[in-house]
DNA sequence: TTCATGCGCAACCTCTGAGTTGCATATTAT
DNA sequence: ATAATATGCAACTCAGAGGTTGCGCATGAA
């Protein structure tokens, strides 16, 4: 078993790209995003209710986070899709349920037997 | 392809859980209680070092959330583990990173019929 | 009954997240 | 050269998250 200073650095890890999904608006940049193609920030912003400054900031945390990467062209700056940090999530959260599934297996057998 | 509105309560509803995850000490209490044992507030307030009300305030956004659920017995408040929102973020990331992959793998037979 | 345990509630504090607006700057288009 | 576009930066507001403390109440143990 890894130490428990490890798994509080993974923790850390996970929780940060686990809150950087945790609003509306930046899930659904995710989505647009996530077809691959990228886009500047005023094409993102179009689309929204919301001010370019507010798009922005919601970009950089994803960013921080690593989901998506920035690269300036001209006067434009571009944001694209990184799926890796999403891998991992779903990795984490694959590691939970199947810690669950083994619990329900051993509770089902463990009834059984009376 | 479903409408906006739904798009848009699937986003509400996912960033829900992110967020609920997205949160050290949050993920920690999902990491304990993911191993199928309920435990009480002040077991698991034992192993953190904040206040027990804080534990406590945690344990309910998991609970709104879906991720954790509460029952009484005698004069303690015992939580368990749910593991069906962790399945659905799962779900959603995987169509993230499949969405993401078949960008790819266009992207790659592009680059090859060069 | 009396004492200890486990919680809930409420008040309070502090800091950060989310959003706006205004302005300055760099780059592209005319 | 001038105008329009795309962005960055800074200051500001406001609400809510995260945390603490104090107290009261129910329940279990002695």
């Amino acid at each position: 078993m890894s130490s428990k200073r490890h798994k509080q650095q993974a923790n850390k890890r996970h929780a940060h790209v686990f809150a950087a999904l945790g609003d509306q608006t930046r899930l659904s940049l995710v989505s647009k995003l996530s077809d691959g193609q990228p886009r500047s920030i005023t094409q993102l912003a179009d689309d929204h209710k919301l001010s370019r400054q507010a798009i922005t900031k919601h970009l950089h945390v994803l960013e921080n986070a690593g989901i998506v990467q920035s690269s300036r062209s001209g006067r434009e700056s571009i944001f694209q899709f990184d799926v890796q940090p999403l891998d991992e999530l779903q990795n984490y959260l694959r590691s939970v349920s199947d810690q669950w599934d083994q619990t329900l297996a051993r509770l089902k057998s463990f009834v059984e037997e009376q």
